[in-house]
DNA sequence: TTGAAAGCGATACCAC
DNA sequence: GTGGTATCGCTTTCAA
């Protein structure tokens, strides 16, 4: 009895054929012989015979493996699209390779260089903004790459995504019509976040737009967690400041905004309006509902692993931008007007 | 100019040295006189040499890889746990091949197949129960394994986690202690869900040895989603059941229950008590807040990371089992004493 | 349709 | 210390 694992040429001996026929049975099998076919399937069973992928990846030059590097794993953000992005990758028998960069272009530029020597066949990466050398050796190395949770008709590179100053147009707008004028921004960290920057962007023109002004004594950045956002909510109003609309720079901001308010007894939407970002699918749960921007996550996705296969299979590189819909949503801690 | 990506034979060349001199200063550096060093080092950022990770997989039989196969990345059960192993294995320069079973051991077969396929050096599973074939093909290519979130101290194969059993006594007890008796379940599907089948048979030990019994009608099981937890405890209420309290399975089923009592205008927790399983980082923010068991996500990743680590470095294939705590956190959700 | 054989790009053993 | 080279397991021309 063999006491290493069975290799192709194992098969072979076995099946009386040559090497090239067994690979040939499992990467072609139209074009082998029926009965050659099943005597070399028998084989391959009989001896529990599994291809070596290193093996497979240096012959053929491909992986069949996709990189994906997201600023973090750490909550639902953006596990919901990297869920479907694997999902769409297992059915076509590609494997995920994951990495987080903590959203730092730096750390991010360590983990794309990572999955390239793994020689990764495509990249899917969260937003436009990256290091000038991820964008060059994806191009060195001819990797197709897609950016997600962005999208911009201008942009050099693939992208699937929606518009993030759009979208904080939207709940400016929203906000504004429901008669607000003082509005505050707890915001993610900017500093290497094209999303973050946009979103408060658009706010930023809209409020110009309509002779309003985004105070910056009124905006506030902080890590994407509740804790934090709860705590710099609560400075800006233990601090004086007048506002009477909160805009988290997502969802998990809201929340932890909400729960400060909820601790400081400040009532919701009367005394404050708050609105998220992301629409996650726990939030819907929430009492008072949040007003939200809903994220196509699901999509991104999906549309991500179609993108991608299609890239590699046919070698087709030309750019392609999707743009999807991302709606707000009105729910209850926007829902009343606010009088001056 | 070349066109092609540079070899390690390029770099020699060009370094006026051998390969097998290239290959130490990259793996061994110490083995080299630091002069040749400095020349191939030069050799190698001038060409901008990047190692071919198949061919050392190959040559080495190391992919410097693992996998971890789990129910789902769709929310943030599993997320946080798995960013902490990526995290640890990043450290390593090790990286993570991640797929998703859809809570089906079939699924987990199959993904687990791929990756052994891909050569991973270790292996992260959820829970402890597998298809045979999963564990006989791991023993096979000698790949170590771990399984998460659960802890038996009988098991064959290391684990890293909790009880999930003791964690239901704790909740039973606690709501016991409460002065409920009629308890209701939301669980999730327990087929091929050990853990989910040892938390409410927890909940039905304890509740026995008490004299109090966990009523076949009221035990439901429902997908992970917090709109079907809503509409099974809707249900639930509807049929005219009797029960002061209602024990869910994990954090987003009691998200769904707690928004079904909201529409009901059941009050929590004065008419029904709820809990929840996971102490999901965004749910500390809810209101009322949730009762819950504390999962120790982060460090089950973390470990994992460093058990795997370890295994891979000093070959050493022991069994290893680490109990963590998983504490019951009383909230707002359970803080009423029910009077019968 | 099938087989022989030349790589793919590194590692690591064995000499020197 | 350093170099020569067999080897890892499979894919893929090229001929037959």
């Amino acid at each position: 009895m063999r006491s290493s694992k069975p290799t192709l040429q194992d098969v072979a001996t076995a099946a009386g054929v040559s090497t090239a026929t067994v690979s040939r049975c499992i990467n072609q099998p139209a074009q082998v012989k029926e009965t050659l076919r099943d005597k070399v399937n028998e084989a391959i069973n009989r001896l529990g015979y599994a291809p070596h992928g290193a093996a497979r990846a240096l012959a053929s030059r491909r992986s069949h493996t996709i990189g994906a590097v997201i600023p973090t794993i750490d909550n639902g953000i953006f596990a919901n699209g990297i869920h479907y992005l694997q999902r769409g990758l297992s059915e076509a028998n590609f494997t995920l390779l994951l990495a987080s960069s903590n959203y730092s272009l730096d750390e991010e530029l360590h983990e794309v260089r990572s999955l390239i020597t793994r020689g990764i066949d495509g990249m899917v990466l969260i937003g436009e903004e990256h290091h000038p050398e991820v964008y060059e050796m994806l191009d060195r190395h001819q990797v197709p790459v897609v950016n997600l949770w962005t999208y911009n008709n201008q942009s050099l590179h693939s992208c699937i995504g929606f518009d993030n100053a759009a979208a904080g147009r939207k709940i400016a707008e929203h906000l504004v019509n429901m008669g607000h004028r003082d509005i505050a921004v707890i915001s993610g960290i900017q500093i290497d976040n094209d999303r973050a920057r946009e979103r408060i962007e658009g706010v930023r023109q809209y409020l110009q737009e309509k002779g309003l002004e985004l105070k910056p004594e009124l905006v506030r950045e902080c890590r994407y967690s509740a804790e934090q956002s709860s705590l710099a909510l609560t400075e800006l109003i233990t601090a004086g400041h007048h506002f009477s609309a909160v805009i988290c720079g997502n969802d998990i901001l809201a929340l932890g905004a909400l729960s400060a308010l909820r601790q400081l007894e400040i009532p919701v939407p009367k005394a404050l309006a708050v609105t998220g970002f992301d629409n996650l699918e726990i939030i819907a749960a929430l009492s008072p509902s949040l007003t939200t921007i809903d994220v196509p996550a699901r999509r991104m996705g999906t549309l991500a692993a179609t993108y991608l296969l299609n890239c590699i299979q046919t070698g087709n590189r030309d750019i392609t931008r999707v743009q999807l819909p991302a709606d707000l949503k009105v729910r209850e801690t926007t829902n009343t007007v606010h009088s001056t």
